[in-house]
DNA sequence: TCTATTATTGGACTCAGTACAATATTATCC
DNA sequence: GGATAATATTGTACTGAGTCCAATAATAGA
């Protein structure tokens, strides 16, 4: 049996991947993230300090299991659309159709509990990875449609723009905690201020205040 | 004589910090940044380990000191700007006053040399510690022009889209190489793409290919 | 020169992450 | 079922970043 890739998508249940991620929850919760060990995680999940390298690269890469699988997903939903078709209209569908799974039991842990666990420094820049790599990928996705490189000025700050505003959509609906509207309600939102751009969108806003 | 804090902008020439960070650029160009130990550079550098944690909170930030600097001076100018300013164009005023300053000698070490180092992937995660940074400044500045909390969903997705569009800048004129155009030039189209809009942005770009 | 401040150093430590070989466990095929 | 191959788990040993703290050197100011 395979533990496949550190990000799969794939669940095979109660085996001591998801052993090992609820310990990890439990252990940031009671002492912090940034107190938690390695070895305090394996040694409540009963597996061996090496097990946990088996299944995640890195420590930090626990608090963002959701996240991961959702920019999986993106991954898929962009590769399986065609040339030619407008850029930003299907980036935004890709987008809304991954996050329209997503409920409320499944806000990446780094985001639920960052009062909680202390976890706003450390697993910032954790965050910030995954950030890049969703960059990327909407580089490589819109550098394709509009036949351009992908490290081209306007393909690299559209996709890098988009990938700031979606993961302010995240983190918005993350901290609105309990109660909080469905995420696409953010994502729309956020899709809507970079789509028509700041100068309409900040322009609106102060005029409203 | 105090080292002062770690993004110091003041720079007492030739101290500990001048020639650590001289030692450091050597041996990354020499056997990459992954292959150079700290204990590597502080040898070079005829100083003790320890000196280097006096001036650089962490290996990488030797590679960001020219981005820091200028992360920095934008800083200061958001501050200086009085409330009730046109906030997208003014960030961009401030934005594009610092960026005038910088001359070919002053790409950050991370962003010149990312073949030669094979900087590729370590740095990264360092970088985006930058752009979070630089979010950080952006929307506070846009939370006080436009009388909104800072972790509001519209000041949230338009700081991190204007923070990745000026990232994007950056890269692209570093890999430029020599030859390439003042970095105010990239900056300038850079802030078109996020302040027009994506949608009229890559339609454009689309319809001239 | 004396003194307070700050820079530099030494030493000991924790912990994440890597490498690799050894062993256990499960699946597959006959 | 039993042999075998594939994969999961573990043990051991290691590197190197980053932290802490106390000791000492250097410098500035009076």
């Amino acid at each position: 049996m395979a533990p496949a890739s550190h990000n799969a998508v794939g669940r095979p249940r109660t085996s001591s991947r998801t052993v090992i991620e609820d310990a990890a929850a439990e252990l940031f919760l009671e002492n912090t993230y940034a107190l938690t060990t390695i070895e305090q995680i394996t040694q409540r999940a009963g597996v061996s300090r090496n097990t946990f390298f088996n299944y995640f690269g890195a420590k930090s890469d626990v608090l963002w299991v959701e996240l991961d699988a959702a920019i999986d997903r993106l991954a898929v939903e962009l590769r399986e659309i065609p040339n030619g078709q407008p850029a930003l209209a299907e980036m935004r569908a890709a987008t809304m159709r991954v996050v329209s799974d997503i409920g409320v039991d499944r806000v990446p842990l780094a985001l639920t509990q960052v009062d909680v666990m202390g976890t706003a420094e450390e697993t910032r820049v954790s965050g910030l990875a995954r950030l890049a790599r969703r960059s990327d990928l909407i580089a490589d996705f819109l550098a394709r449609q509009l036949q351009r490189r992908s490290d081209d000025l306007l393909v690299l700050s559209a996709a890098n723009a988009l990938s700031g505003a979606i993961s302010a959509a995240w983190t918005v609906w993350a901290r609105d905690g309990i109660g909080r509207r469905p995420l696409s309600d953010y994502m729309s939102e956020a899709f809507d201020v970079v789509s028509t751009g700041l100068s309409s969108a900040l322009a609106a806003a102060s005029s409203v205040e």
